[in-house]
DNA sequence: ATGAAAGCGCTAACAC
DNA sequence: GTGTTAGCGCTTTCAT
């Protein structure tokens, strides 16, 4: 830490210094289009406010254009969580490019935390309000009124457009590659089952559909929450059962790093003797051996549209206006699938 | 979306509404000192405000006031980074509980695209900047003139505060672990070896340090790069050459998760036959089986610290001037060291 | 105990 | 082609 602020060039000394008036500086600067400053004019404004390292006023102009060239992203608790991360960076990335800042604030879960930030982003005069949970679901909003606000992997009784997952087609995609692979018995579904959870829940019905089409069904349904400790005990007593799955599909990363370990226990090899499908695509799934297949969640994209619809320049924006967009879960296949044994 | 933005109420309307002037609720919205405003006016003030809705314009105040009570965080490519996100997680709420915004923006590693960076957030006129990076190493500075500016997770040849991670310590501490459980012999450590990269040379320091005190000595390095995969192979060659460590050091979780799966091909149980220690704390160290004991990246704590730092409220304030700051990195313990086995 | 008025730095009618 | 000027909404000095 050194000193404080330095004394802030201000347009007007660009114009002394140039010798013009500040209407002229204004103009050459923004580039603005119909006004006829000779290129003479033009070249010494341009120099002087190099030379002085002129850095125009944001607050002095948003208070005059009504614009900020910024956009508030609330969330719950959405940096925190591992590839929540996406979500942001996707946000970042997207209004970077189209010249905007992103405010990021994180109400915790509490929705007296949650009332203030979207006071204080109003306060800004933002642009847009993105508003984000890592939950997936949603009810109640926090009392938002600005004009422009999209949610983000969430939804809401009120109308507002929504940017999420398409979990239900991905549910499809997971149970297909099991299907393609040639298995037909022995597949077991492990995770979450609760029907609130509106991942698990499409998921499920997405693999239950994929299934149902080829005449295929579910052997059963192997519960545990969303962790890995979880399901390697849920997956350690299933076998210990005695009853040797042929495919798991994992509801999440997490759940398959457990499901690995119990199978790995209990001296099961992936793919061979056991086919194992997942979702989300973290890190994870790359780092275990055989590396996962696994259904991804497109967070970075959705990151992206979220911003490109707040700011009203998504080319799907008028058909998407109060409705759920939904973004395509890509299929990364790697190595934990293989054909079943023959029985 | 609906439609933009709405009218707004300004301090004017509410003050007409009020049947006072601007000044007065001005003081009265601000709480401020020393005028002697009546209660009766102070509260019809007051409810004007709050019937109307108003909130104040934050561009407008800041003009005025030159203090617009965000702080910008730029990284370069941060929020990307899994535990990264604690770094911004820590900024934030800090920032929020001394009622700050954080404007979080990433460069990715982009000198170019850092250089308007910090130009739009000087525009802004942000009451700080942190600059922070996911490598911990850094030479150059974009050209930052802004006075209260501090190094987060990097440091530089400019004289800035810095909050760094005391790795020093932290490699002390892993050694210590094993010490205690009584390993003297068999000690390797696993990762990268590369000098310019602060966290392994400071975690290898330490290391070294802590053996060198209790006259034992590492028994070798096994190198590999700090992905899982790269530990892999190379610890799995390492076992082929039939030499049994006792205990691994791994620089960090990522690693130990690469040896954990060598180890098991190898039909080596941890912490039975080897013991392990590694450094992060990420979540993978709560995944693996047996639970693994790592030396915590004190991310939250750094992103706290740096916005302290920055608003110039750290009590450690006057003493860090241009100085590092070195936080602590605490050892979780959990089940990855036993004692070593008997010869 | 309260109000009038100036001005923060910028943009954009409108005038010349 | 370029300059004058009136605000944007707020804080704050100085009067009363």
């Amino acid at each position: 830490m050194t000193r404080d602020r330095l004394p802030r060039v201000r347009l007007r000394d660009v114009a002394e210094r140039a010798g013009v008036s500040t209407t002229t500086v204004s103009f050459v600067l923004n580039e603005r289009p119909g006004t006829g400053i000779s290129v003479d004019t033009r070249d010494r404004v341009l120099r002087a406010a190099r030379e002085m390292g002129y850095r125009p006023n944001a607050a002095a102009r948003s208070l005059r254009t009504q614009v900020t060239n910024t956009i508030g992203l609330i969330s719950d608790q959405i940096v925190t969580d591992n590839y929540g991360g996406d979500l942001v960076r996707g946000a970042l990335v997207t209004a970077l490019e189209l010249d905007h800042l992103l405010i990021v604030v994180e109400s915790q879960d509490d929705p007296e935390v949650e009332r203030r930030l979207v006071g204080d982003l109003l306060s800004r005069q933002v642009d847009g309000i993105i508003l984000a949970t890592i939950t997936s679901d949603r009810i109640g909003l926090p009392g938002i009124r600005h004009g422009r606000t999209v949610l983000l992997n969430c939804t809401s009784s009120h109308a507002l457009p929504a940017i999420l997952a398409d979990e239900l087609a991905g549910g499809r995609d997971a149970a297909n590659a099991l299907l393609r692979a040639g298995h037909r018995r022995g597949i077991y579904l492990v995770g979450e089952v609760a029907e609130a959870v509106r991942p698990a829940r499409e998921r499920r019905r997405g693999v239950a559909a994929a299934l149902g089409e080829a005449g295929v069904e579910l052997e059963g349904t192997i519960e545990c929450t969303w962790w890995p400790e979880s399901a390697y005990d849920a997956v350690s007593t299933h076998l210990a059962s005695g009853e040797v799955p042929r495919a798991l599909i994992c509801l999440n990363d997490r759940v398959a790093f457990g499901a690995y370990q119990a199978l790995a226990d209990a001296g099961l090899h992936v793919p061979e003797d056991v086919s194992v499908v997942s979702f989300d695509d973290s890190e994870l799934a790359r780092w275990l051996r055989p590396q996962l297949t696994s259904v991804a969640l497109p967070y970075f994209d959705m990151g992206r549209i979220a911003v490109e619809s707040v700011l009203g320049l998504s080319e799907e924006w008028a058909a998407s206006q109060q409705q759920e967009q939904l973004v395509a879960m890509p299929l990364r296949e790697r190595g934990s699938i293989a054909p079943p044994r023959r029985p």
